[in-house]
DNA sequence: CACCGAAGAGAACAATTGTTCTATTTATTG
DNA sequence: CAATAAATAGAACAATTGTTCTCTTCGGTG
């Protein structure tokens, strides 16, 4: 006699969750012990905690994600100037780069931060934050102001 | 005949797996869905990718953690400034809050960014972003010029 | 008491960024 | 072809921020 679908669901989920779990949680392991740390330190239940860290780390990624799309959505000049700002380079040193001016670089940033709605580069910087974008701009730009450090954020 | 020590923590281990998974991975759920959903587009198992996203919560909530304690070791005025900073305020705004002068605002921002190594307000903001200082503000400033709007941040 | 360091205050000068406006080029459409 | 919108370029002016320096007050110490 052959389980019904939905126990042999079931049973499928319970092994995936054992072994999810015991790869996360296990105590020995980073995740698990820091998690036991913030147990501890908030006074809540590990597994909360988890559930609330994660939710917020999935919300941040989708903001990131959809903040690229946006990027892509750019002209050409704005994804060079904007990839540059968030290397955190000067409105001059742009300028230099892409052998315009430095008025010139104002004006992309100025369009930029409309489409995003933002006030400064200082908010471009932060919600592009995440995105590491020293490889596309050694793969885009012909520019030798730029030093370039490898940083751990994601790759665009 | 007790269940060995060993085998008994194993057990609740297992226990505790299935109740924190099933509470996390449900399919129905926000962050099951959510997950699948990366999972679909990045070509990865839903356990790397929660993995992945919550070791990176958590060291991201660490990092907030121990800016926020740095924050405690600045002076009273240094506390001020950087918190109606955070708020978005201009040294002009800040000046008028605090009742000095703007060249005081730029001298404790000077402190501040010095003892956070870093180079500008804009990157102050990104590294205490995580914080919502309104509330503190509201308790600890007298400040009329403060349009205080709760965001979803963690309360310092 | 004098001295010292930390904290708070402020000014002058410089650098950077933001805002408004103008002009040219390019691609698309009727 | 002319007209239009978008993209790119740039300048003048204003606002904001950053840097260096100076001064005063306060608390702690010898």
């Amino acid at each position: 006699m052959k389980p019904r679908p939905a126990l042999w669901a079931y049973l499928r989920r319970a092994l995936r969750s054992l072994i999810f779990a015991n790869r996360i949680m296990r105590p020995e392991g980073e995740i698990g012990r820091a998690l036991q740390d913030l147990a501890r330190r908030e006074m809540r239940p590990e597994d909360e905690i988890a559930a609330d860290l994660l939710a917020n780390a999935i919300a941040r990624h989708q903001a990131a994600q959809d903040n690229l799309r946006r990027w892509h959505e750019l002209t050409p000049r704005e994804q060079e100037v904007s990839a540059l700002a968030c290397l955190n380079l000067t409105n001059v040193q742009i300028a230099k780069c892409l052998m315009i001016s430095p008025e010139t670089v104002k004006t992309h940033v100025r369009n930029v931060l409309a489409k995003f709605n933002l006030r400064s580069k200082g908010e471009l910087r932060q919600i592009l934050g995440d995105w590491d974008f020293s490889a596309w701009v050694e793969a885009n730009v012909t520019c030798k102001e730029v030093e370039v450090s490898r940083s751990e954020e994601m790759t665009p």
